[in-house]
RNA sequence: GGAGAAUUGGGUGAGUGGCUGAAACCACAUCCCUGCUAAGGAUGCGUAUGGGUAACUGUACCGAGAGUUCGAAUCUCUCAUUCUCCA
């Protein structure tokens, strides 16, 4: 959530800011009006309460005085109706700001540049040359039946379309991908982490997929609960409403989970092979730090995931998102893209964001600075999706005869 | 699945209707003393939010929600979680 006191008094600031993200001025004067009318209301309510509590207290002491107390007891229950009244205004203009200001994204960095979609995206380096073929580069899903690795249907047989199978050497990789992606991680100062897959609404909505993105969440019935649509959301609400103390922090996590997407909305995207998949893997970091410290981890992050691939001999680029790009609640965003020779495109195969404080307002994480208790700085990135660097081993390691060489790294693993 | 007990501030833990936003202890912070791998003393110290330059002050919060009452951590109900016992 944005800070909404720093909206009121700066709003023109603010809503310049926010146009980079596409919010119009319309909704942010909205969400102003909003936020003054509840200021309002709470007053009133507040004022009124406080004088039915000292009312309430005069009634204790004539108690005791022995006093008469029908006069007060009549003062008292007209002011408790009051009291009904004014609290259901405020009641009202209360859930009126949180559904509009759950749903406003972050403030996106000063640094990020302007822009409406990928295209806009600025490239910053490239790492390692792509290799060149003497033979036409397969896509990953011919490579997947050469060498008899993915089953697309059974995948979806077993549970709908965007649903794989992957077999013997194939499933080997994935789950040696996942133990080099950890140990790596580890080495790097990340502590990792075992967490529940499935999360409730609340810690959903501390990382802002809820309340706003509840259509691209797999829900179980019945139930506050939902798969998780990436690690993010379990390792950074894992402290939701604490406070740690400044010792603690950088607090480094990583952890492997399955992520559950129902890519409501890419109907029609990446229909055929890994690349979009409703369940994926995915090796997580997340950091939890001072503001101070989110700046250089950041870039440690980005370093870690750039690391991985290069250690993979896989080519890639490293993107800095527009403003049009930037995730909901991303303040700065940089993407990995890997070289998928088959597709002849660099593909996302990691996103490392800083949410600075937006994740931290909603999930109320917080450290003591001194007295004060400050919000933290979340970030998070993938080191790395899986099922993404799968299919990248596959492409850019492809034999002509259709077979596809080990990574060196990853022999150790296998 | 059934019966009982519990759930208090960073931690331990008191508190059965107003004097309790909550004792005490620990932890933590600052200072003093001391000069050494320590100990002692003083003071401060819950969270959120509103007003105020500030001192200060209003409101809400003792697992969650609802209720009784002029007034609830304390009484009632529902739910959640934990522990013990029984299937």
């Amino acid at each position: 959530m944005i800070d909404l006191k720093y909206l009121q008094k700066n709003f023109d600031e603010a809503s310049a800011k926010l146009v980079k993200k596409g919010v119009d001025e319309a909704t942010l004067e909205n969400l102003k009006e909003l936020f003054a009318t509840l200021k309002s209301a709470n007053a009133t309510l507040e004022e009124a309460k406080a004088e039915q509590n000292r009312m309430s207290k005069l009634f204790g002491e004539y108690m005791r005085e022995k006093k008469d107390v029908t006069e007060l007891k009549a003062q008292v229950d007209a002011k408790k109706e009051e009291i009904v009244g004014l609290q259901a205004v405020a009641r009202e203009a209360q859930e009126a700001l949180e559904h509009v200001a759950l749903a406003m994204p972050n403030f996106p960095d000063d640094s990020v540049p302007m822009g409406a979609d990928e295209e806009d995206n600025i490239e910053l380096k490239k790492v390692l040359e792509p290799r060149k073929f003497d033979f036409e580069p397969k896509e990953h899903w011919a490579l997947a039946e050469v060498n008899g690795w993915i089953e697309f249907e059974r995948g979806v047989k077993l549970a709908k379309s965007r649903f794989a199978v992957l077999r013997g050497e194939a499933a080997r990789m994935e789950r040696a991908l996942i133990n080099f992606f950890l140990d790596v991680n580890r080495e790097k100062g990340f502590e990792e982490v075992c967490v529940p897959f499935i999360n409730n609404g609340a810690m959903l909505q501390g990382t802002g997929q809820l309340p706003k993105f509840e259509d691209d969440l797999f829900k179980i019935d019945d139930e506050d609960l939902y798969l998780i649509p990436t690690a993010e959301v379990p390792l950074t609400n894992l402290y939701n409403d604490e406070i740690l103390t400044q010792k603690e922090l950088p607090i480094l996590l990583t952890g492997y989970t399955p992520c559950f997407r129902k890519e409501a909305g890419s109907a029609g995207r990446d229909t055929r092979g890994m690349i979009r998949q409703h369940q994926f893997d995915k090796v997580e970091m997340v950091a939890i730090t001072t503001p101070e410290q989110s700046e250089e981890i950041f870039k440690m992050m980005v370093e870690n995931a750039s690391d991985i691939l290069t250690q993979l001999g896989l080519p890639h680029r490293v993107v800095e998102l527009c403003g049009g790009d930037l995730g909901f609640s991303a303040a700065t965003t940089i993407d990995l893209e890997v070289w998928l020779p088959g597709q002849d495109k660099y593909r996302e195969i990691s996103s490392i964001s800083n949410t600075r404080d937006f994740q931290a307002r909603r999930a109320k994480i917080r450290y003591k600075d001194g007295k004060k208790n400050v919000l933290v700085n979340t970030l998070n990135g993938s080191a790395l999706a899986v099922g993404r660097t799968l299919v990248a081993i596959m492409e850019n390691y492809q034999n002509e005869d259709g077979t596809i060489e080990i990574p060196e790294v990853l022999k150790k693993y296998m």
